[in-house]
DNA sequence: CTTGCACTATACTGACCGGTCAACTATTAT
DNA sequence: ATAATAGTTGACCGGTCAGTATAGTGCAAG
């Protein structure tokens, strides 16, 4: 009958934010001890390092996250409406941190990637990892545009890819212009890579 | 008859590398000044911060680079032509560095733009420059399609951002899976966005 | 009461950080 | 020749870095 120590979830949350709204590098492990509210060596009997860490704050905010996306991606749910749905996602995720931190943060996966694919090679696979589950849905949702006969495509793992790269492309330039109106086109773009045409069922 | 001292030449190109190869956060001033062979002093003597090192180093990258750009966009070429050459000069220079380095090493300013943007004005800055130029040359590219009649747009200008958010994903992931193949389907992703069918002229 | 264990508190390590400095040398102008 | 200027040097600064050492806490089982 163990639960998870608050100290873990503290430090995992607290870190999860910290390197979302600045970076790796520039975020300390005393940094993240300070406004954790716990010792520092409290945190090196949690986490054995500092990359750990990370790792386990990437893995957890998955965790928090997946219940919401298998909802939107439920095959229950039309798949133009889910299309729809995880983008209007995005961007609510992408203002409200616009709203809190003052400034557009994209997304924490690609962020710490970019940062750190070159330097740590387990970050990078969390990285990656990040990535390709995403994918699954966007897989799973594309197969259901091409049934559905919605689009039409020879090969939807690569289309899936293609969205996702798009949507990458978009957050990172959000966040290099600080500009939240360049995320607010994400499902115009979308559609047109996909090639479908209308979105007015968009205007719930 | 002033030349730029080598001082900073040196410090600039060693920058530019070393900060592409891994980090910002992850390369030291000493790092720097070790690999350039050169004296701490004289860097703050040359540089008056790193992040001012940092800005230098990009716009000098981009000096050297445009006389090379400005041909691949320039007007004289048909625009399916420009497009071709334009993403086999991505492909080239991210093998090149795939050989040299191991690794990929995506796109420099995106990589320097996504870690610092939230941390460092005057990088965002930069980042958020060097991205507009590049801009500029796909408006031009992709108005001179729709005059050309191989593709429809009414908004070029949206078009071009959207083929820019797209090549940004794919170097940023290509990037993050460490894999030259993401970037090579480049063109291909590019004419779907675009909606060009055949790139067959492109065998040259 | 006592032993053992999960956890915390605090002080510390030594390396390294970005940046400064005064002294020095090389170059140029007069 | 001299003086001013441009550029270089390497020691040095206080601070911070990730990570460690160790003593102490609360608590539960024997």
């Amino acid at each position: 009958m163990k639960h998870e120590s608050d100290t873990k979830q503290k430090l995992l949350a607290t870190a999860m934010e910290m390197i979302w709204e600045s970076s790796y590098g520039s975020v300390s492990v005393d940094d993240i001890c300070t406004k954790a509210g716990i010792n520092k060596g409290s945190f090196y009997y949690a986490f054995k390092s500092k990359s750990d860490l990370a790792v386990a704050a990437f893995e957890r905010y998955w965790e928090n996250k997946q219940p919401l996306m298998d909802r939107i991606f439920s095959p229950q749910i039309p798949p133009l409406e889910r299309l729809d749905s995880y983008c209007r996602l995005i961007i609510e995720d992408q203002k409200k941190k616009y709203e809190s931190f003052g400034k557009m943060l994209g997304c924490p996966f690609c962020s710490l990637g970019s940062e750190l694919s070159t330097q740590d090679e387990k970050i990078r696979l969390k990285a990656e990892q990040m990535n390709r589950r995403m994918l699954k849905y966007l897989e799973s949702l594309v197969r259901d545009l091409v049934t559905e006969h919605h689009i039409e495509s020879r090969d939807p793992v690569e289309l899936a890819r293609e969205v996702g790269f798009y949507i990458t492309g978009v957050l990172m330039q959000a966040k290099i212009e600080n500009d939240v109106k360049l995320v607010e086109r994400l499902q115009h773009g979308v559609m047109r890579l996909l090639g479908i045409k209308q979105l007015s069922e968009a205007t719930a």
